[in-house]
DNA sequence: GCAAAAGTGTTGAGAATACACCCATGG
DNA sequence: CCATGGGTGTATTCTCAACACTTTTGC
């Protein structure tokens, strides 16, 4: 039997969106339970022993195996309406555990976080609970159970406000990029276009990143520089 | 007894940073333990059937009589220094209830709310657990307990930004004030002084201020318009 | 009339925006 | 040589801070 009572507090939980980039989409994480056609963002557990981020980032590398992801809290859910110890139930059954009675079946205050990151070198994983977890379109979601649909939203709007600040930490693009790229990934957090040159004026000048000479060659038309983000002091 | 165990969630709790305004300062409910010369922000525990926002209304209502005042949550706080039974144990020796062993000495995850009050109609009462409940100074706070300070400080970053759009929901200032005293709860806030002749053009830029015909008489100079927020939509 | 506080006008600097022009590259 | 995308210049607008001038009030 896993996710023994005495190993984890009851009642509370955490649930990520973890945002990936693709082909110019904004894409998400989310897990299903098959023979139930339940889909739900990568939650889990506090140990008892554990601080509350650790929890957080050990599930993000369980499921990614991803490492040194920065990840950001933005809003903890604690309405009534997040109890539904029926699904829980068939959630444990689907994995053919029976039982009277669960931890998991009581209610759950859930601390929401989010992380960005680069999509091409992860192979998620499926949890113990789950059968599978794949990456999603943001506006094509599949319906989600309990509030995870307000997570996400939520999540995405904590996101957008003060993007600037935030692209430094977070680790959505290789490791260099071109300044298209860059704004393929604004455009897709913000959903609006933005002037290209008016973009490349206003990162430039932000001081955050830095220009390597090293061109990139692909298509016909002029190389553009790569640029990095400058190392955090 | 108090605090049966049967009615509270274990493992979670939240601590609330009351804003009060008084003589162009900006001032912090704290309670304390006398015998301990302990300080503490006014906290509490979450009901098992009630959701998380009305246990923060309610833990409100019951120290200072105050009711539909709109709260936001900033933060949530999961580390593991949080978590000092010693301390729980002499609280409650303090008032007179000795135990072997008690939910309240486990260890605690806690979401942070702020508010901002009208300090004018408050009497705030003092609850089960504490002795005393006091107005400070926020720059003159007594050392507090656990991570306490950085939760104030964290509410403070977060009541900081964006200011404009919050002061709309909450209750600061009396019904009708002059501008001036919008002004004093800016400076109070941010912590620097503002251009009044700016400061006034901002405000009413933001057209959620209503002007009232309405004089103010009190000094020897010119009388202020009155001014109230726009009741929202 | 004078000091104090309130209301409003003017100005200039710097940021944001729209748009235009030229440059490199592959076919 | 032309289509495509990249880099930069410029002119216009907008925002906002600094400061000055005028108005009202009580003494």
């Amino acid at each position: 039997m896993p996710l023994l009572q005495e190993e984890y507090l009851p009642n509370i939980a955490y649930d990520s969106v973890i945002f990936g980039f693709s082909k110019e989409k904004l894409k998400i994480l989310i897990l299903e339970y098959h023979n139930m056609k339940t889909f739900a963002l990568p939650g889990g557990f506090v140990k008892v022993n554990e601080p509350l981020d650790e929890a957080v980032k050990r599930g993000l590398s369980e499921r990614t195996g991803l490492d040194e992801i920065y990840m950001e809290q933005f809003h903890t859910f604690g309405s009534m309406e997040r109890f539904s110890p029926q699904i829980m139930r068939r959630i444990l059954e689907e994995q053919g555990h029976f039982v009277e009675d669960h931890w998991m079946f009581g209610r759950f205050i859930t601390v929401g976080y989010y992380a960005l990151i680069n999509y091409e070198n992860v192979v998620p994983t499926p949890d113990e609970l789950s059968d599978s977890i794949e990456w999603y379109d943001f506006d094509k979601l599949p319906p989600l159970m309990m509030d995870h649909s307000e997570i996400v939203h939520k999540a995405l709007e904590h996101l957008r406000s003060n993007l600037d600040q935030k692209l430094l930490s977070f680790n959505l693009l290789p490791e260099r990029f071109t300044m298209k790229e860059l704004q393929q990934v604004y455009e897709a957090i913000l959903g609006e276009t933005q002037n290209r040159a008016n973009f490349q004026r206003r990162m430039l000048s932000l001081g955050i990143l830095e220009r390597h000479d090293k061109l990139y060659s692909g298509g016909s038309h002029k190389a553009p520089f790569l640029y990095s983000f400058k190392k955090k002091k």
